[in-house]
DNA sequence: AATCTATATCGTAATATTGCAATATAAAAT
DNA sequence: ATTTTATATTGCAATATTACGATATAGATT
């Protein structure tokens, strides 16, 4: 075992999962508040701002790009990260209506 | 290595991270909706909603509520859960912040 | 009290993640 | 052309997660 049963789930929930995850680590939520920090996408210093090695961070840059937060691309020799808004406006979204339908409720509950 | 180093970053950026790696698999997503989608909060019949065996909802269920997003009462011999509101409006929060500072920016990006 | 029902915990196998040193790659600067 | 600079990839050890069978626990029912 140790393998997530994807198939079993909607595509929605897996997408959702997908994003949630990634940013489900510490260096990961600090890189994309150090890229929405700096005004204009910064190319390379990200690694200087973590507590991390290059290799590393590097890695979680990988995540974040994988899991469609993030997109990079190259300028010169080093690499322009920015934010994909797409996808922190999907997590947005998802999380407004959860909250909408919750203030709704008010409270049927324990 | 294997271990997440949490001491590294902010107790922030820490938490936040919890709550969105509790969130960040399929099932725990699948929990979170179905105890949005019955009105009361329901006692019990997840595991029967989910394509998991019995031990494995209740990791499940013990990992949403470690990180703060679900409780659970006793009612009987059943348990009932249901989720934990701050724990939603601080995401929502959260993803909303990150978006109105997004769309101030407009677009000094790659 | 014995049994049933609902949930949790234990133990364990399979797999994934985290972190880094070493190394590779590729553009820029000398 | 060689070196420097910036980033990625490889390989690997330590640890965490996922899943579930077996078993424990505890209240409800008989």
């Amino acid at each position: 075992m140790g393998a997530t049963k994807t198939d079993h789930f909607t595509d929605q929930q897996n997408t959702l999962a997908t994003l949630l995850k990634a940013l489900g680590h510490p260096a990961r939520v600090a890189i994309i508040e150090y890229l929405m920090k700096v005004d204009t996408c910064i190319c390379g210093d990200i690694v200087n701002e973590l507590p991390l090695a290059q290799p590393t961070v590097s890695q979680h840059l990988k995540e974040l790009k994988n899991a469609g937060l993030i997109k990079g691309s190259i300028e010169g020799n080093s690499i322009c990260y920015c934010i994909e808004e797409e996808a922190i406006e999907k997590l947005q979204n998802y999380f407004a209506n959860i909250s909408v339908k919750l203030s709704n409720k008010k409270n049927n509950c324990c």
